[in-house]
Formats: C-alpha cells, structure tokens, sequence
DNA sequence: GTGAAAGCGCTAACAG
DNA sequence: CTGTTAGCGCTTTCAC
C-alpha cells in the first residue's frame, strides 16, 4: 500500500512516466484506450501523486498558510472552520500556526512557513504595529490577505466586517427601543475592531444624548473588563451599555446581575460579533453577527484572484455588513419575549 | 529576498554544495573556518531551505496532520491550541482538516493528508464505527495517534482523559454535598465520552441510591438536548443532575431557571469538560476539568517516540485522570459563596 | 574535511 | 499522440 509512483503505475499499464502524468494532471490529449489502461493501474495500484515531489517540480504545493493570535478566542473557531472548508474546496490544504498573541511568535510562523511554500498567507495579524514587518515582508513573497484586523495601511489584501455600519446597528436599535443615556465599555489600542467600534460610536451616540460620546471607558476585550466597567460607569446610571465585543458585554452582565441590576428592564446590553455564548448566556445577549462564512468566502476568492496570477492588481480592502441580532439583553419581555426559537440559534454542537 | 537556494550559499560561500548542506544541518564535522564562512553567506542572503526538495529526498516533511471532527466545537479550541504549540516546538508544521462530522469527508482528508507527506497523524476520529475503516489503513501507512475519542479497539496508539475517573469525581462530590436523588443527561451512541461517562455514571450511582442507576435520560451532546432533557426527568423531582458534558449542563441550567427552579438549592447540576462557558454561565457549572495540555503533550510525545523508529512496539492507550471543579452550580451559597477569583478562571481572551 | 555526482518523484520541454 | 530527457533543491554516498 505504501509509496507507489509514477513509475510503477507507467510499468503496469505498459507506457512512459511522462503519459501517466499527462493522464493524471489531464494536460494534454492522450489517446483513449491508453488512458483508459493508466487509470485502471492508477487505481488498482492506489496511486497518491507524492506532493513534495509535484511541488518541487511545478512552484506550487497546493497549501496555505494561516496564522491567527489565538484559536481560543472564541470568535476565531467559526471562522477557522469556514476557511479551512473554503480552501479544501479549491483543493488547498491549511498550515495553521496560533502565534499565542505573540508577534515575534508570529513573525517566526510566517518565515517556517514560508520556508514550506505555502502558495498564500491568510494572516490575522496579533498586532496592529508590531505585526506590520512580518506580514509586509511575507507580503513581498507570496499573495497574503490579512483577516479580521488589520496591520496599517496598504500592507495587504484585507477582508473584515464593517465595524462602522455594526455599531451603526446597535445605536439605532437602541434609540428605536427608547434608550437615551447610552455608555461605550470598549478596548483601548489601536487594532482595528477597538478604533473603529470606538469611533463609530463616539460618531454616532451624539444623536441618542449629547453626553453620550463622552460616557466611555476604555479597556481590553476580555470578560474581566466588562465586570470592571460597570463599576465604571454605573455612578452615571446608564439606561444602555454599548460593549465593544460580546466577552464584555457577557463580564458586563455578570456584574450587572451581582449588583441586582435589571436588564433589560433598567439597563440595555449589547454588544458584538456574535460568539456562540452570546446567545447561551442569560439573558441572551444582543449584538451584532459577523458573516462569518461570507468573510471566509471572500478570502479565499481574493486569494484565488491572486493565486491565477493577478498579482499586480490594485489591493483591496473588503468590508462585509454584519446582522444585529436581538436578544432578551436588550429588550424588554413584554415585547419579545425569550422565545425557544431564538435561544435555538446558537451555533455550537 | 527570494528563493535563495543552497546553490547561492555555495557560490558565496566559497565552496560546494554538499559542504554548506553538511554545515546547515550539522550532520558531519566541517573545518571550522568553511563552516563560519558558509553561515555568513546563508546568513546574508537570507537563505531558508527548501522543504519541498528536503521532503522529497529525506521521506520527511516535518508535517503532521490533524484531523478533527468540528473545530467549533467548544471543547477542542483549547486541544488544538496545545497540540500545534507541542508539535511546532518539536520544529513540526500542523495540517488541519476540520471534517464537519462527517466520516466520509474525514477518508478523503486523511488520504489528502497522506499524498501530502505527513509524517504522521493525530486524528479525532468523527465516528466510532465508521471512522474506522480510514484511521486503520491510515495507520498502516504512518504513525497515528488518536485523541479524545475511539475508533474500536486496537487500531492505533490513543491519548483520552479517563472518563470513569472524571465520573467518580463528580458523584463522591455529590455524595459529600448530600445528594441523593441524582439523574443523568448523557449522550446514546457508541462513542467513548458518551459510552464511558454513561457507563461509570450506572456503575457510580448506585452508591449514592438504588433507583439512581435507572434514572437516565439519553441525547447528544448539545444545549438543545440539555433543555430538552431536563423536561423529561423532572417528574421524578431528582436533586441532581449530573450531565455527560458541559452543553448539556448549561441546556439544563436554562430551562431549570424558565422553570423557576432554584440551582444549587432544589437541584444541583454538573456537566464534564471545562468548556470556557462553563466558568461564565450564571451559575458557574461544576465540572470535570480535562487536562488539555497534558494530553497535547502526551500526544505529542507518542507521536515523537513512533517518528524516532519505535514503531514496532506495543500499541499505548494513555488515560489522564482529569480534576473536579467546583462551581455555583452544586454548591450552596452559604458553603462558597461566588467569589471573583472563581469566576476568573475561565481561560478566555 | 571536502567535492562530485546520483537521485528522491514529478512535470515540461523537446523530439519523434 | 507518446517517449526521452532534463532538471526542481536537497541529502548522501563515494571518492579523494
């Protein structure tokens, strides 16, 4: 069973290596009968083309790399997913390296797997600044789209979700549903999905309540920071917490619950990207739903793009509308009540 | 900057090609000044070796393939993070496939994975039965070790947590807090977590009362199953739920609160995993926290010692004993309060 | 201690 | 249409 070449399906169906291969890559015309003879050999030998050998030969292994800060964050798994599924579809195959939010980590992924020839990089970069050489130098080598964040501009190809229009959502929501005295719990930093949920909602609140945009506290994007900042922001008695991604909205909640505050009923929250516990946790949060399998689609038509050639295009910057995605967070139950169908949603196995 | 090959080192460097091979990998002695002068010249041109042209003439590529039934699901995020650290710290490059539960869909990327020269394979089989056909005539081909579930007996090495043990944990807990009246929300099927966790809770149970062993409602692994779940033993007013994982448990915390039953007070319920929402669902869900980076790293290290030439000897099927962790859940209120420092320990960005 | 040369398995000219 | 041949970049005898 083991290590069967062209040679040997050649020898068994009586013609040369070169006619096995035109056969098998379907290169060129090959006489029906003949062909029709390799493909029973190939078969009955169970030949599997050796691909360190073909990618030697031809510049092209047929894999991709991709690189991510950290497979545990909980939005990264769907995404992950739909990637792998998207290239295996154009008969990739994926290298992946979790960096552990390291960029020196990420810069040595990136040169081990260019030193694999990978054909492509999918990189979501660890960090805004200290991620740019790496990405810029792999992007000098080998077509590269960045995902999700960014790493400054004109770096690479880059798809995401359009953070603006997302927060967007959320503020009209909550003015439709009566809110006023709305607060931002966000990330500080520079990375892309901290600026600019941060800046669209400093752009947009102002519309709810002129104070609105002023009433923000800055942190990271983790659950532990959402607890802290309603500690934060509780003194200003908020009917509406505007979180920056669903981990602080969730933290936001726990503490919201301990201090026995009533959402939605005295406070609304949101938050976003919609991770599969936004919709467990209880009450079920609202927030705002990355397209997910349509953000991976998108990457892995540029990286074709790029791949058949098109290497000198201009760069392009792709931006997906995200779905606001209400739940009992921030509606009150006489209006929506909790109903099966929408706690069924949820993603997760 | 690119594709700098050994032929360039060489002409730089003053000598041949086989000299700077020697020196790059270290395999014989070298004269100490060449061997200077070579790393100089690799150095400034930037010389990364080939792996495609390494592979095809050493029968290694420095890969190893991971297959895996559904990267979303919650449990394998944080296995999968520490299996490519262990393998990338062994110089290793990791291959995902994510098979979507299908055993089909697995055959195919395990032979793609095969034609790609793997070294070798950690495979999370999709399906005890069905996966196994594919795994055995992969193993025939390289090293394989199977992780957290089976695929039959004997077909390959295997590292899993020890099921039973994580069970006991869990009913000398309940037994210590004063439950009697226990249940179980488990999974059907022939999969080891659903069969073995089944099979010690019936074992277990009975200790604590003579009814318990029967009081068994079966499902799959899911949230949905969990809500469902709790409707149908809830007639038999049982004091604990003890639920194969940690979805069911968290299904069953919900649809206990739509109920209005008090948790831990009218009934304590515990699940099996240590997913991140464990820790976050309101209440904290006692559970059996696996030992993930231990069993990377058994992994890991079963997969080196095959790689290294072993491959003759004993097959291993390695069982890491598992800890309880205890949550709001199971325990009263006035026994743990919630505490921060509790609820800090999800391992959640 | 070092170099020359033979391939690993495959593809792509180049002949026929 | 098909066969012969020359490598892809590297490691590894085998000579020196």
């Amino acid at each position: 069973m083991a290590d069967v070449t062209l040679r040997d399906v050649a020898r068994v169906s009586g013609c040369s290596v070169a006619t096995v291969s035109r056969v098998l890559a379907g290169t060129r015309p090959v006489g029906a009968e003949t062909a029709r003879r390799v493909r029973e050999a190939a078969d009955a030998l169970g030949y599997r083309p050796n691909q360190a050998a073909r990618a030697l030969r031809g510049r092209s292994t047929g894999t991709v790399g991709l690189v991510l800060p950290q497979i545990t964050n909980p939005f990264y798994p769907a995404l992950v997913r739909e990637l792998t599924h998207a290239l295996h579809a154009d008969g990739r195959a994926v290298l992946l390296a979790d960096c552990d939010d390291d960029p020196v980590a990420e810069a040595e992924y990136v040169a081990d797997l260019l030193s694999r020839q990978v054909d492509a990089l999918l990189v979501i970069p660890a960090h805004e600044e200290r991620s740019r050489a790496a990405v810029a130098a792999a992007a000098a080598r080998v077509p590269l789209v960045l995902m999700d964040r960014g790493c400054g501009p004109g770096v690479a190809d880059s798809v995401a979700v359009d953070n603006t229009a997302g927060m967007a959502l959320v503020l009209d929501h909550l003015a439709a549903t009566g809110r006023r005295r709305v607060c931002f719990l966000g990330a500080a930093g520079t990375a892309s999905a901290a600026a600019e949920r941060r800046g669209a909602y400093a752009a947009g609140a102002g519309a709810l309540d002129p104070g609105a945009p002023e009433r923000v506290a800055l942190g990271d994007f983790s659950v532990e920071w959402g607890r802290a900042a309603v500690d934060e922001v509780w003194p200003a008695r908020p009917d509406a917490l505007v979180c920056a991604n669903d981990l602080i909205a969730i933290g936001a909640l726990q503490r919201l619950q301990q201090l026995g505050v009533a959402v939605p009923g005295e406070v609304a929250v949101t938050g976003f990207d919609d991770i599969p516990m936004a919709a467990l946790s209880a009450p079920g949060v609202t927030t705002v739903r990355q397209p997910v399998p349509e953000l991976a689609a998108e990457a892995a038509r540029l990286l074709a793009l790029r791949l058949s050639g098109d290497n000198s295009g201009p760069q392009r910057s792709i931006r997906l509308a995200p779905a606001l995605v209400i739940r009992e967070s921030s509606t009150p139950s006489r209006l929506t009540p909790p109903r099966r169908a929408e706690r069924n949603a949820a993603p997760v196995t």
